[in-house]
DNA sequence: CGACGCTTTGATCCTCGTCAAATGGTGTGG
DNA sequence: CCACACCATTTGACGAGGATCAAAGCGTCG
């Protein structure tokens, strides 16, 4: 597996000698992805799960006429850890930009249950956050305005990323486009244009090339009345 | 436990003869709730889980000013399961009407995976289709308009109650408000009226007192374009 | 009978979607 | 090095879906 992972699964959940030792010696393969390159499509069956490295994945579906992303990946998830016990994609897997992935076949990872049953409880948990994040986001979309919700796109990704190391004094590299985020906050790319500019006016955002900044992550937060508790966040990451 | 969430498990996932002599002897209480009482509150720590028996529950939280139902819960449900492992609710359980559910401690349930941990898997996975679920309403909510929400809302509620046998010639019993409908798909009361006069209008829904029922199913999935696939639905529920 | 909660209706407003086009940046090929 | 194509961002104008406000039916229960 990967340093990422392990770490964030360290932080998460904590992890004990032996089960960093089995984790490290989970066999797998790296694989580089190009932008939108997708890696399981809508009624896939998956024979492997993947560890996203570095960059960035979504998940999306085709709902009535749209293309609806569904959740934004970081590095240290798996987002498709369900496959193990639901091996047919609901969904599209795809990269932003390019990324590094490290595939794992289900049978080893259900070898590694078998030889580590504690770990069993880590990646269960891992599947529970993901679908946390997932209660958020109904709540988000049914209840919020546009404004606040690309806010609270914006609040989660700072601190999925500074859960991983990926966050540089509030900012962080982020390759999707406008289009992207009006896909996954329900919205349509001009609203989502002028919504932007209204985070930017209140010197919430800021959004130059690839690099993201939050200028005042505090009122951002604030405004957008972001409560970080279902990300299940325990501590500062290493 | 109890004989609807048996029955539903060894319909989802199978079960072994152990396997459902081990679910039969689960230490249990019984409990009834009234209409609108809540068995958790956001930020309460669980040190049980609650098996619907009868009637219906939902999971809600306030999102900005207004309280957002986040998914309904029919019989066989274990909708605080996740509790397990993110013991911290994020959310409320609430009953609707009246309704009977089968407490376990956790400890129970860690000390039935240790002695069967096969049913570690099938646990691990009903958060995982609680979890595609999740997954398909922020496609809903992101992607679709009211009358399609609405559509897609009680074809959802058919097949799970077809799937535990609630389900009469397309009938059912239904103890929510319009106004829950309109939290549940982000509308508001208003609207979702006019929404469900619409439905009405096209003949695919009747809605006298607390019965439901679908005069046309076929038309009205056809309609809002739905696929059970994500509720992994295997066959019909005996 | 009256109170209360849910449903229904009407009128108005506003957020956001759609359509169309302009601007701007970047990489490619001549 | 410039011209062009391509893509993302931005802007303007307009329209529509759904929110809000207010009030009237309607059923049920004490």
């Amino acid at each position: 597996m990967h340093q990422r992972l392990i770490a964030r699964l360290q932080a998460v959940a904590g992890l004990s000698q032996d089960e960093r030792a089995v984790l490290n010696a989970l066999p797998h393969t790296i694989r580089t992805l190009d932008d939108r390159e997708s890696i399981l499509r809508e009624g896939d069956r998956a024979l492997n799960c993947v560890a996203l490295i570095s960059g960035f994945l979504y998940r999306q579906k085709i709902v009535g006429d749209r293309s609806q992303i569904l959740s934004l990946h970081v590095p240290g998830d798996i987002p498709d850890l369900m496959t193990l016990y639901l091996p047919t994609m609901d969904h599209d897997l795809i990269s932003v930009g390019q990324s590094t992935v490290a595939t794992v076949p289900h049978a080893s990872l259900k070898a590694l249950f078998d030889k580590q049953p504690s770990l069993v409880h880590t990646f269960w948990r891992e599947t529970l956050i993901d679908a946390a994040i997932f209660r958020h986001w109904v709540g988000n979309l049914g209840a919020l305005d546009a404004i606040r919700r690309v806010a609270q796109l914006f609040c989660e990704l700072a601190v999925r990323l500074e859960f991983v190391g990926l966050l540089n004094q509030d900012s962080f590299a982020f390759p999707l486009t406008q289009a992207d985020i009006g896909s996954a906050c329900g919205l349509s790319t001009v609203h989502t244009n002028r919504t932007l500019q209204a985070l930017r006016k209140r010197g919430l955002l800021e959004w130059r090339g690839e690099l993201v900044s939050l200028p005042n992550r505090a009122e951002l937060e604030a405004f957008a009345e972001f409560n970080p508790d279902y990300l299940q966040r325990k501590a500062q990451a290493t």
